[in-house]
DNA sequence: GTGTTTGTTAGTCATATGGCTAACTAAATA
DNA sequence: TATTTAGTTAGCCATATGACTAACAAACAC
């Protein structure tokens, strides 16, 4: 039994449905109703509502509602959260990549030294 | 299409857990064997070649196996990948603020010349 | 006030996920 | 050759996920 209430893991879990991608998608160009998000979906009202509240937990959109309409909105910063922690990964690995090249850079001057140095011995 | 959004389901979906995510933080810093990744967690070996399979197939990491030693590495593409869907989001979702601002900013230049304008008038 | 729209709850179902143990294979070592 | 090591397969189990239908409720429109 995993802890699924960390942030991270509700944000990705959310993220990876394509269903809840599309409806993020769908919010950056501004807020909707249930009703709008579940037009271009082959699918029940209830199912497209449960990705709505999916969502809603994992902090990624927020909704309100005003009369019988819920207005559904986007929320950039946990978007942000997550991709912040791909950019820190990448940026470890990508460090880890000069430190190497810069290693084997060194490796290969050696090299050259060593045939030079090896040339006048002979 | 199709095959995009397949690649994104699975890469999001390999980074909801967080063994997988601290898998992953560990083989920014080099590649390592199944043995060593599943040292730091309380956990069955079997569990722990589940993971690195899933890891795996959404591309994330490669693993090759060397007399019966598995060697797992970060494969960071798929990584950028992910990262670049969520930026590409941000970015729309910014775009959209600004455009939102300067309009605001727009409305409240009208506002003032309108004071103005009143105030002459009387 | 009756009917329509917009969501919502409840209950069901199939499959996926994440964990375990036990038994097995293959490589390295004594 | 016998033993240890590293990984693997198979099978089991509990819970989570994503879909559906069938009511139900509240707001709006007439």
């Amino acid at each position: 039994m995993t802890n699924k209430h960390q942030a991270l893991d509700l944000a990705f879990g959310a993220l990876s449905d394509p269903t809840r991608r599309a409806i993020v998608m769908r919010l950056t160009s501004g807020s909707a109703s249930v009703g709008e998000l579940s037009e271009p979906f082959a699918m029940a009202m209830p199912t497209l509502l449960q990705h709505v509240r999916v969502l809603e937990k994992s902090g990624l959109i927020e909704t309100e509602k005003i009369g019988r309409v819920r207005k559904c909105s986007l929320r950039a910063e946990v978007l942000a959260g997550t991709e912040q922690w791909l950019a820190r990964q990448r940026a470890v690995w990508e460090q880890r990549l000069d430190r190497m090249e810069s290693y084997v850079l060194e490796l290969h001057a050696t090299e050259i030294k060593n045939a030079k140095r090896k040339r006048k011995r002979k």
